[in-house]
DNA sequence: CCCCATATCACACAAACATGGTATGGCCTG
DNA sequence: CAGGCCATACCATGTTTGTGTGATATGGGG
């Protein structure tokens, strides 16, 4: 059985989710408030839930503020953010303070049912234009071309290097000699003018290469 | 009507997934092969899928570097990493490099299904652990201490070690013997679970340390 | 007072690595 | 077609690492 609680002002996607919620026979609503303060007067050691469904646009105190008190005193507790925004701000505020899953309000019933089983479980969930604003956050990350000096074949060379691969397993992944292995990294070595694997593995991460 | 590519080197999978997507009415699959270079061999500007559906751990170039070598060619199609892979590292560079998805490989196939389609929709998925772990790197970014379990000389040890420096001269610098900076080295490495200089490399530069 | 973490050092062996060669064949380009 | 670059492969040699098994000294904390 799953404990769940619900930080909801609207009493109609409130009352919503907790009838179905209910109907479920694997889930039980401890709790379903309409703000963070009402729901903080209830909320204590023999009551604190798996898993709290928290909107973020409330009256009061906003939900990411209430979701950084509840963790910074329940830590075990997983908690979804459940709103209609989702501009990038809101979202990398809310992930950072903890959140376990962001869901937008369009989310069915089903989908939120799955959501609170998998966070429960231990996974994590986000409404699909999340997940792709958290990739794009990622996708700022690289570069576009460096323009190395190295070919494909050396890349993937090094590419090995930084996993932590031994010219060894670098072969065998490769399906190449381990002599055409060295080969390879004497050549990246003369081009990157470096001596060691060490080197090789810094440039790459610092995307010098 | 979705085109699907799919590169994965085991015949059972690929095949698998093959049939499954045929037998949907609004996908088609427009490639299976089982390596990143017959993959590009088959590849232009004609039959650039919308979606591919890429294996991390295939035999010749990793399906990473094949993921970065496609989005710099065809920036438009969108990659879901299909892969046993479930470690930080992977998956982030993954990300970086521009996957749209990531995919665990006992993902079903209605999952799967789905996946494509969410993607191809602008959305995007990824399995629950590894949505759990994309939230992990956020949540680190809020933490104090890193309470590192590392002493101070074994901080000093392996900033000699990021820095490229060899055993022989991390002794030199810390004016103590090479016998010693090599009992730190065990130590460090019994600390973090790791075997080599590499692991001890990239985890310090990804602030694990 | 004893145990434990820390820091220091030593010996030994196997594995991995760095570096120097040499060589073949494919592919492209002047 | 000659000369490059690239990928492939092998040999040889010496150095560096990874790992195990020790030992000694020191300073707290239980």
């Amino acid at each position: 059985m799953i404990t769940v609680a619900i930080v909801e002002d609207d009493v109609v996607i409130r009352e919503g989710i907790t009838e179905y919620l209910e109907s479920q026979e694997n889930m039980i609503c401890i709790a379903a408030k309409p703000s963070v303060e009402h729901f903080l007067a209830v909320l204590n050691e023999e009551t604190v839930p798996d898993v709290i469904l928290m909107d973020i646009g409330l009256p009061g105190m906003s939900g990411i503020s209430g979701m950084k008190l509840i963790t910074e005193k329940y830590p075990s507790v997983s908690i979804i953010m459940f709103t209609v925004y989702n501009d990038s701000h809101k979202i990398f505020e809310s992930l950072c303070a903890g959140a376990s899953g962001y869901l937008l309000k369009n989310t069915s019933f089903a989908d939120m049912k799955q959501a609170i089983e998998i966070i429960h479980a231990g996974g994590s969930m986000m409404s699909p234009p999340i997940a792709r604003k958290v990739m794009e956050h990622f996708h700022a990350g690289r570069k576009k071309k460096v323009s190395s000096p190295l070919t494909v074949k050396e890349k993937e060379i090094v590419q090995g290097l930084v996993d932590g691969l031994s010219y060894k397993m670098i072969a065998d992944t490769a399906s190449i000699s381990i002599e055409t292995v060295r080969t390879h990294i004497k050549n990246i070595y003369k081009k990157l003018h470096v001596h060691c694997k060490a080197d090789v593995i810094r440039k790459s991460l610092s995307g010098e290469i």
